[in-house]
RNA sequence: GGGGAGGUACCAGAGCGGUCAAAUGGGACGGACUGUAAAUCCGUUGCUUCGGCUACGAAGGUUCGAAUCCUUCUCUCCCCA
């Protein structure tokens, strides 16, 4: 199967450019995808363009990601109602250092096609203004470059751009350039709302050097119910594991409805076709057995943080919503313990304050940071929403004494179901 | 520069002298039901030592009493130049 239908049953592709399959046909081709350094770390929004490249690489293509140094001054006004702040120096080089090594474990480095880092502030930086409105500007015209979705939006709505933000698609057109005429890459891909952009390469290319290039654009991901994919209530789900734990990592796919469950699992799988389809009639026959949700968190999880971590995670799991009672905690070691509640967020207290007693609230809401007011933790326990020890709490007077730790030390508190605090005392 | 409209809780948006910690909708959170789904239903949505305290762009003022009236400042939007 080739790279375009790959991406087209697994329902990611949006637009693709007339002659791009015929061209990937050929052969071994050199394509590429952007990514914007604004933090130092991915998130799972950045997981579909990975993907892409995945498979790009897998088709037997050779794939280059570029991040943008220097792009990630400007900041691409596509579909953003406001003009960004820009990054200084420092923090760009170290959003694109973070960026780089998270893209090191997804690609394949070595062999024929290998896979490329490029960072276009290498080519950008000496590169002058006067230099660049002459041998770049030149070859695209203004009406061009507003007849572009992304401006006219902007300008459309009132809000305006600045000439920094306007000369975006020039610096993504002249990347395009840069990596066809010193790589050979004939592809850009990116997202759709990327197109734009995109195509101001070609573009350029076809003007400036009379060349043929291509452009492929993904589908945007959301959720069935239309809202935004990749945040939860604490935001973003990250790739970096200091941001977001092995263990939320997993959950977040896990908890992924069923309708959604099915386009993730060929999205950001790489199981093949039979695999998922045998899994999406497993599923059905069986929805409560969430088959679709554990094999899609299993290989997102694997792939990302790796084998180990992925127990973890299971295990953890296990444990928080399976239907062990607390008492299995203290079959463990403490390094069992401090395993599965990795990823928990933890508070400390000391054991004289414990000792004296002291009620619910004070526990939750003084003491503990588990809820953000006193009030707050009141009303949640009259509302049957908190529990201590996978005990529901009755009354905001309830007192909890050293009698109540586990293991001589712990306390576990949950806001809700999924929401779990761990109490250590020392 | 001239004229007009307006800034209310996470957002949208009522209120226009007391009964307003502020309608309604959305969101968020919690509960029930379930499959750690979806849909639905219910509850909560400023803080509190439960006496109060702090809040309706900011600062003053009028009043027994202000989100509501007055003054100044500030910001936003619209129209004209």
């Amino acid at each position: 199967m080739n790279f375009v239908e790959e991406l087209r049953w697994r329902g990611m592709l949006h637009d693709i450019m007339p002659g791009t399959e015929e061209e990937l046909n050929k052969g071994m081709a050199s394509g590429y995808i952007g990514f914007d350094p604004t933090a130092d770390s991915l998130h799972v929004g950045h997981l579909t363009q990975i993907m892409t490249l995945t498979h790009f690489q897998k088709a037997g293509h050779k794939p280059y990601a570029l991040v943008g140094g220097a792009t990630g001054m400007i900041g691409d006004p596509s579909f953003k109602s406001q003009e960004r702040n820009l990054l200084d120096e420092s923090t760009l080089q170290k959003n694109v250092a973070g960026i780089k090594a998270q893209l090191e474990n997804f690609l394949d480095f070595t062999g024929d096609n290998s896979a490329i880092m490029v960072n276009n502030y290498d080519w950008f930086k000496n590169f002058g203004f006067l230099e660049f409105i002459r041998d770049v500007g030149k070859h695209i015209t203004v009406n061009y470059m507003m007849s572009k979705d992304s401006v006219k939006k902007r300008l459309e709505d009132g809000s305006g751009l600045s000439f920094t933000e306007f000369s975006y698609q020039l610096l993504q057109g002249y990347d395009f350039y840069h990596l066809w005429k010193n790589h050979n890459c004939v592809l850009q891909m990116g997202g759709s709302d990327q197109w734009g952009n995109i195509v101001t390469g070609t573009e350029f290319i076809r003007r400036k050097d009379a060349g043929s290039a291509f452009a492929l654009t993904t589908q945007l991901i959301k959720k069935a119910d239309g809202t935004k994919f990749g945040k939860t209530e604490s935001g973003a789900v990250w790739l970096d594991p200091e941001r977001t734990s092995p263990y939320q990592f997993y959950q977040f796919w896990l908890n992924s409805t069923d309708a959604d469950a099915k386009s993730y699992i060929r999205i950001f799988t790489l199981l093949d076709r039979e695999t998922i389809e045998a899994l999406d009639a497993e599923h059905d026959a069986a929805p409560h057995l969430r088959v679709l949700q554990k094999a899609l968190a299993k290989d997102i999880t694997i792939r990302v943080h790796g084998e180990a971590a992925y127990e973890k995670a299971i295990k953890s799991s296990d444990f928080l919503f399976g239907n062990v009672g607390i008492e299995f905690l203290s079959e463990l070691t403490d390094a069992e313990v401090k395993g599965i509640f990795e990823g928990v967020p933890n508070f400390n207290i000391s054991l004289a304050e414990l000792q004296e007693g002291i009620n619910a609230t004070e526990l939750l809401a003084g003491k503990t940071a588990v809820f953000p007011s006193k009030g707050e933790a009141k009303k949640m326990i009259q509302g049957g929403g908190v529990s201590v020890n996978k005990n529901k709490i009755a009354t905001p007077d309830d007192i909890f004494n050293a009698d109540n730790l586990i293991n001589g030390k712990y306390l576990v508190a949950q806001k809700g179901k999924k929401n779990y605090f761990l109490i250590i005392v020392g």
